[in-house]
DNA sequence: CAGAAATATTGACACTGTCAATATGGGTAA
DNA sequence: TTACCCATATTGACAGTGTCAATATTTCTG
């Protein structure tokens, strides 16, 4: 077996991350201490230097794991032959749903504070959700500007809104009366610009 | 006078605030404490309690008053007799100034952890920062649904496309070359449904 | 089987928020 | 003025935190 059971605990590291987010869901991110994940985990104190160097390490690894599992969500059950809209819709729905699962864990991934935020896979799995959002932006309406900028808008704006939306939905920002049956969806296509005013 | 210099100190809190923000936007939100700031403003160490408690009252009064400088931002040379789209622009842009100017207070500000959430000052704030917002999507273009969704549906869309955009934009998420020369006003208006796909 | 390397523990340190007990000073009424 | 009260500030203590150096233990390798 390559990395099971080894060493004295076996897969520690796993563990630790296991550990680190439920307690971060639980209890915020000012409830999480790696003093309380040694011993949920049942090691001692210091173990979890030797896996994540510090604090900073833990939480980054946990937040890189949290944008590969993102990047699931958007991609679940997209048919890569599906038209571009569906998959589009999906990769939405999945974000919206993936950030009110794991609230805590979303904050935390848009946190500049407390994070290695020049973590090579940490900036690699940024990097495949924004392909994902790339693509999910390619067919978006464009009144203004040349073509060769509509990638790179589209991208920005796309991604703003659903993670502007995602976030303060999760934050409780806006009334429920407001949200009833709601969804990203319905959002997505009211922002335009109204020329004749 | 009614409420300099009164008392030992002579408006020890707002001292305290401001040392707090100094701290907040310096080392960030981690590298904030109470023992700091205490130390300098030059008392001692337990004497935030007797004005905020404890350190999410420090920060919710902190977030509190910036909340207030961001609506202050957003109706900064507004003249009220200015047509609305003029209006629209000038709150958009001032909230993307604030953010950029105020990262870490920002962040805080749309923090889940660390705040007390129903504080009645807070609470208040906010909602005056929504309701210019509301002004603000109250002329956004409307494709589908019913008429009297249309200011619930567009404060949620225009609220969701600034926070994400000034979020994201503070985070340095965004390549700098696809930011060349771009604000808030060239990314509002390019998200629109696709019908005929 | 022995040495090396990876991994885990122990003990210590400075720092943190919070609290109870105490001290200090201004405001107010006699 | 004097005496009192109350808001405000200080002191000292405590448990909890991240981090580090030194040490111990287990696994891997030759």
């Amino acid at each position: 077996m390559a990395a099971a059971r080894n060493y004295h605990h076996g897969n520690l590291k796993e563990a630790f991350l296991k550990a680190a987010r439920d307690l971060l869901e639980r209890d915020g991110l000012s409830g999480l201490s790696l003093r309380k994940c040694a011993e949920k985990v049942g090691v001692s104190h210091a173990a979890p230097k030797n896996h994540f160097g510090n604090m900073a390490g833990l939480l980054t690894a946990m937040v890189t794991t949290g944008y590969a599992e993102l990047a699931m969500m958007m991609t679940a059950d997209a048919n890569t032959n599906a038209d571009r809209k569906r998959r589009r819709d999906q990769a939405l729905l999945g974000y919206v749903d993936f950030a009110q699962a794991n609230p805590a864990l979303y904050d935390l991934m848009f946190s500049r504070d407390r994070l290695v935020q020049d973590d090579p896979d940490l900036l690699q799995q940024i990097r495949a959700c924004f392909v994902i959002l790339a693509d999910c932006s390619a067919e978006l309406g464009w009144h203004h500007g040349s073509l060769e900028d509509k990638a790179g808008k589209g991208q920005i704006a796309i991604w703003s809104l659903v993670h502007g939306y995602a976030q303060l939905v999760t934050a409780g920002r806006f009334k429920k009366d407001n949200m009833k049956g709601l969804s990203i969806l319905d959002i997505l296509p009211i922002i335009e610009q109204d020329d004749q005013n």
